[in-house]
DNA sequence: AAGGCGGGGGT
DNA sequence: ACCCCAGCCTT
């Protein structure tokens, strides 16, 4: 492998940064984001880019600027909006920093996002890959950025043994990335995405296409016939099913729906079906009858199977039954959640809702449509 | 249906 | 320096 002190002052940082900077010229791909440096732009993009990927997020992106132009529009926006438009990409904890952070601009920066390493390090959910990407893409400072691709594209280029999200190589990692942006220091923000772009079109985790690759000329694993072997991440545990059910409540052509409270562990301040995993031993029936005990006070108990939505979030595979429970008795009282509410199928499409909830809800207002049609 | 991927925050 | 996070895409 290529030792840090060689690189730091040897051509070949230089000859990595010209190969891949005329690659990028040509084969970059022309992405919304892309089409300024506005550091919102960018700051935007970097966050839902972080686990989600470039198609996915294309639509979202254009959405979000059109709905929150600018740092300012954002930090004064209703949280249910800010939901509701980032509805469907996951991880809504992003949406809530992204807010959070613009209300930090507001108030400390002036309203602009800002330039500094530091600066960026401080405002929630900008961590090292964020301030990185911004301070080069938008600010144009030869500051490194490293994320998965990079890790894949370096751990190659330079034989590098070892899990790079682990120390030491995590460290050595990024020593890598600073010799390399610093040698071309003329486009850091360009050097940056080019190998961010090599690594999600060129040196792809699987079935990686060398011979289009602008640096097998230099690749340390292509020489030593590591490609396939590296990096080296270490095997993921295996997802865990899980059995929830979901209760689809009607009454007077309407369903029922919770929002759930400030500090719920996950989708605070979201709208949901009220749900519960169904406990080893317990039937989804009696799953059904408590969870819309215990969520609304209501009696009943399911009826039919509205849908199955089978979905995998982290280390969980989970199957969600949707149950109708037909005129249920007593009143809604918001008991475990923040507010309930009976909504018309139509209506709910305005509400913040999570993916799998989200595709309960389009079942029955198409079942309503289909109803009201016959 | 199963497997793969990932940056930030909290501890 | 860990561990965890409640999605989506590809195979």
């Amino acid at each position: 492998m290529i030792s840090m002190t060689r690189l730091r002052d040897d051509e070949t940082a230089r000859a990595i940064g010209r190969a891949l900077l005329a690659w990028y010229v040509l084969h970059r791909r022309e992405l919304p984001w892309r089409q300024s440096l506005d550091p919102y732009a960018v700051w935007v993009s970097e966050m839902m880019l972080q686990q989600t990927q470039v198609a996915t997020v294309i639509p979202y992106f254009e959405r979000w600027m059109q709905r929150f132009p600018d740092v300012a529009t954002l930090a004064a926006a209703a949280e249910s909006d800010v939901l509701h438009a980032w509805q469907g990409l996951g991880y809504y904890s992003r949406a809530r920093n992204l807010q959070r952070a613009a209300t930090r601009m507001v108030e400390h920066h002036d309203g602009r996002v800002p330039a500094s390493i530091n600066a960026l390090r401080a405002l929630p959910g900008i961590g090292p890959y964020s301030a990185g990407a911004i301070a080069s893409i938008a600010y144009g400072q030869a500051e490194p950025l490293v994320d998965g691709n990079v890790n894949r594209v370096l751990s190659r280029l330079f034989a590098l043994r070892g899990d790079p999200n682990r120390a030491p190589l995590k460290a050595a990692i990024w020593d890598y990335a600073r010799a390399l942006v610093s040698a071309a220091e003329r486009a850091p923000g360009d050097f940056n995405q080019a190998l961010m772009e090599l690594g999600a079109t060129v040196c792809t985790p699987r079935a990686p296409r060398c011979t289009s690759c602008p640096l097998a000329a230099l690749c340390q694993a292509k020489k030593l016939d590591l490609v396939e072997q590296l990096p080296e991440l270490p095997a993921r545990a295996k997802a865990t099913p899980v059995h929830m059910v979901a209760v689809v409540a009607t009454r007077n052509a309407c369903v029922l729906v919770g929002r759930l409270k400030a500090d719920a562990p996950r989708w605070a301040g979201m709208w949901l079906f009220p749900n519960a995993e169904v406990k080893s031993g317990q039937t989804p029936e009696a799953a059904v009858r408590d969870v819309l005990f215990r969520t609304a006070g209501l009696r009943g108990s399911p009826s039919s199977i509205v849908c199955v939505v089978r979905h995998s979030v982290t280390r969980f595979r989970i199957t969600l039954d949707a149950y109708r429970t037909l005129e249920p008795s007593g009143v809604a009282r918001a008991l475990s959640v923040a507010e309930i509410a009976w909504k018309s199928p139509m209506d709910l499409a305005a509400l913040a809702m999570p993916a799998a909830h989200r595709i309960i809800a389009e079942r029955v207002l198409s079942d309503s449509a289909g109803a009201g049609g016959s």
